[in-house]
DNA sequence: ACGAGATGTTAGTCACCATTAACGTAGTCG
DNA sequence: CGACTACGTTAATGGTGACTAACATCTCGT
């Protein structure tokens, strides 16, 4: 019975806690839970969460600065693993593609709510946003030269909405087919972009 | 002076009212938004609002009651105006990219705060979203017949989270290049996402 | 001029909610 | 054995916010 129960109830309580905030979140927003609701999904009551996060602010900015970290180091990585800027669009694309799959409220939390994190860490994961998308942009700047800048700006957000659609067709196809269709209307959608120029 | 003094003055407190709540409820969310401040966003103050809208849900309701209709009308004005499936498709494209850099707040409120809409009024909401995009499956069923439902459902939705992505790319570029961009980009991920089918 | 209706205003009221206080209960380690 | 720490619990407390009440004002139609 008690097999892992030591390290399982001890451990984790601070995840279990972000991850029904998540879910929480995207489903009803920031302001639309409380903690009473956060505590209950997660089986303690109310002020428990104060045990392990200092705030509600707190617990937000915990979460997106999370998302933002991980997101720009799979872009890093993929940049610096691959030498052709076609295999690296590839894996930036696979990167988006595999976060908006297997976190959609992650997701979806993390391009709502960015205006309700307290202003210090506000500013960074902004930064770490921006940069992600620069990540993007320069390799998308490599295969179109003459591409303007600001019109692959606009491209790349455009291709962040088209894969953040998940969470909006939840169950209509089974992950396993939605991926290659992601990957191809975003790869389709990103040539189309460049097209005379 | 008082040229349209009368009509301007009497008329279209609601209107401005439902514009500004929905400037703020894009910007900050339904609950982060109190009655007081969509008030005193038209010059008046807090429970002014109660002489226009039995409440704030009220208010909502009718916002996206509002919306949905009319890109359901638009949508059916674009089917039955066009012989041409392509035509069709084309005509439903423009539909939602002129919803999309003409109102963006609209288009925010629309696909994140259903979830906060009273029960009776839901259902309805739903139902002219749900009309909406059938309108948009039954005109790619016509080109593509041979492609799974489920699968051109899934690609609707990420189409419009490609057009809908225009509030996050804001100043990037100007609507005049917007515009057509967008049109390319749905296009071709349109056309990716039936390849082989 | 006068009463009605439409539109505002300010001062409650009541609920909800984030946060804190004060108080247990285990396990752990000395 | 104790205390220390990690984690929870149930009561305040204080602020905010939706909604209501009571009280103007302005514009009309008559």
């Amino acid at each position: 019975m008690t097999t892992t129960a030591p390290t399982r109830n001890r451990r984790n309580r601070r995840g279990e806690i972000l991850e029904a905030a998540a879910r929480l979140f995207a489903a009803r927003g920031f302001h639309g839970v409380s903690i009473e609701d956060i505590g209950g999904a997660v089986g303690v009551s109310g002020p428990a969460l104060y045990r392990h996060f200092s705030g509600k602010d707190a617990l937000l900015s915990e979460m997106l600065l999370d998302v933002s970290s991980r997101l720009r180091a799979s872009a890093v990585a993929a940049v610096t693993s691959c030498r052709d800027p076609q295999e690296t669009l590839d894996a930036l694309l696979n990167v988006q593609i595999t976060f908006a799959i297997e976190q959609p409220a992650l997701i979806t939390v993390h391009d709502r709510e960015l205006g309700n994190v307290p202003e210090p860490e506000r500013r960074q994961i902004r930064r770490l946003q921006r940069l992600y998308v620069e990540e993007w942009v320069t390799v998308l700047a490599e295969l179109h030269p003459s591409c303007p800048a600001a019109r692959l700006r606009a491209a790349t957000h455009a291709v962040f909405g088209l894969l953040n659609s998940t969470p909006h067709s939840a169950g209509e196809l089974p992950a396993q087919d939605m991926r290659p269709l992601l990957h191809a209307m975003a790869r389709a959608a990103i040539d189309a972009s460049v097209n005379g120029h």
